[in-house]
DNA sequence: CTGTTAGCGCGTTCAT
DNA sequence: ATGAACGCGCTAACAG
């Protein structure tokens, strides 16, 4: 910079006025700034802009993998956003692992971000509680924090799960089994809660969660409960992952769909509806969670504010109907969500 | 940091040093300045480090989109390899778009990164080559950058696709058509040469490229193909995107595989083998791809070396052999690729 | 072994 | 309308 203003004859302060666009600067002195600028392809330092004033342009992503479409759709969405408002994403992957996360999140705020999306892994999140956070904005994605000041983006996962599962009760199914990810996770614990809920309500004995660790044990596992005592005549995956476990599981035990047994899911996905039979799934508006959450944060950062008790926002889902439930015909029935909620459980 | 040195009772260079790990403290202030860096809670702020090293500890990352799950699992090897090197991640999506390339290019640059990772867009990479990209390191993905000093990881597109489409030919097939996205894609322009090769081996004429742009337009272009007056037998998809439009359109004019029609494709993807019929793929190793682009990143930016010419690494594909070719019996071929070479079509 | 000085590139403050 | 000086938080280079 210092190289510019010399060679355009001016001090830095005049450089630098002209960039920031803000302050006055006479029409002559900026177009000769301008052409030093071009002559020596002057690039600003925004580490040094960053260092100096109270925002860095950047925000932190942290999410579990990005393998799954879910959690890609939502960076997807929040990166889009983050480039409209001018902002860079620093992103992370945790496994899921807590301490992983914590460690990753450490360093976000060693980077100077000015706010953070996460898809928090169970079982730890007391650290965003803690002083260093203090002064940085975090809205929570997919899943909440507990008793935290953060925002929270997430879907009514019980009232989408009870419904797919009255679905199946509607169809006949006494015997419905609830396959999930790891039971820590805090949709599969709403999604199963909602589960019980649709079977209560008809008068049947929910099943044990069956957790789902991969493919090969999801094969052991519907194996075991297909020629156990009470076999299900209708099976609930708990996100897209499970159903694909479930597909590769049924296809390998040559159990047809659904003739043998019906199949309903939670989260939607691209090939659902080409597969044999097309799959009857309760979709979530994913590229919407990533858009609000990012909206979310980027609105906190603007006003400056940190309130102590952070909003929850719930999106709604969608029954799609389609033949892996035993319909025939195909059909979409939307669950309204309360756009702003305090339930601790959805 | 000021604090601490002054808790401690020390000067600002002892708590560098001790920090840095490289030079020598002595025992006791250093305890004395561990615990007033715990009682101070103190963090130190990278962006003031960066400013003052030649290493931001950073790396960018930009690529078309995240909702493609080969993009995907590219970015989650880039992620997690960069964490290994203790490097952070600045990710950004073009949308294949040239001109926002660029531009997030250019705000990567003055942001300091240490080097980037780019899926770079169709048609207008020159940029790269202008002065300001001279001083950072750079490798290509999934693409090359024509004439360039750029390192790229590729796989044997040609190689992979000749072999798809040859199976197909023993299947006794004479009209085979290839479906693909934007021709400009240097994938696509690969992946047609290898179909074009297999057929002419075959002493069978190829057909014109068909350019599948949405979901909508590929139902019409399959429908017209099959009314068309030399209706095809079989249909190669040129990636995952594309297979998954087919299999839309293939679905809703209701043509089944692989009685009406045989399919094959490339680019392997999760549920591809419980689909019905099983789908025939050349599969690429996604994982690997962005590991060793990431891998071949950090040697350069170890060894600070800036070659004339780059290299570019070919990945072996394989073709995975299931059923929606006409196969009974499942198998698996690998097409072995030089790791290194320097042809322009690959 | 430790402290002092200087400067990375920029923007804010005050003076002109 | 413009420039000089100072400081953001840190570290390399030189003292002591």
């Amino acid at each position: 910079m210092a190289d510019v203003a010399k060679l355009a004859g001016v001090g830095k302060m005049t450089v630098s006025r002209l960039l920031s666009g803000s302050a006055n600067v006479s029409k002559e002195t900026a177009e000769r700034v301008q052409r030093a600028i071009r002559m020596l392809n002057y690039q600003p330092n925004e580490l040094a802009r960053s260092l100096r004033s109270p925002h860095s342009k950047t925000i932190a992503l942290i999410l579990p993998y990005l393998y799954d479409p879910f959690f890609a759709t939502c960076a997807h969405a929040v990166s889009t956003v983050a480039t409209q408002h001018g902002y860079s994403v620093l992103i992370t992957t945790s496994d899921e692992k807590a301490d992983v996360e914590q460690k990753q999140a450490a360093l976000m705020l060693r980077r100077r971000i000015d706010g953070m999306i996460i898809i928090p892994a169970p079982n730890d999140d007391d650290y965003l509680r803690s002083k260093e956070f203090e002064n940085v904005h975090i809205v929570t994605l997919d899943r909440p924090a507990a008793q935290s000041r953060f925002d929270s983006v997430l879907v009514n996962n019980r009232a989408g799960a009870r419904a797919g599962v009255a679905h199946l009760i509607d169809h006949g199914h006494k015997v419905i089994a609830f396959l999930g990810l790891a039971k820590s996770l805090f949709t599969m614990q709403a999604r199963y809660n909602g589960y019980r809920e649709a079977m209560s309500s008809a008068s049947l004995a929910p099943e044990n969660y069956v957790e789902c660790r991969s493919p090969e044990e999801t094969v052991t596992l519907v194996h075991a409960l297909m020629t156990g005592k009470k076999p299900p005549s209708a099976l609930f995956a708990g996100n897209n992952l499970t159903m694909r476990y479930l597909l590769h599981a049924l296809n390998t035990l040559r159990i047809d769909v659904p003739r043998q047994i019906a199949l309903a899911g939670f989260d939607d996905f691209d090939i659902a509806d080409v597969l044999q039979p097309a799959l009857t799934v309760v979709r979530q508006p994913v590229y919407q969670v990533g858009e609000m959450a990012a909206n979310l944060l980027f609105q906190r950062i603007a006003r400056g504010e940190y309130p102590t008790k952070g909003h929850r926002v719930v999106l709604s889902t969608e029954l799609v109907v389609r033949r892996s439930c035993g319909c025939h015909s195909e059909s979409i029935v939307t669950f309204a969500a309360k756009s702003v909620a305090d339930t601790t459980d959805e």
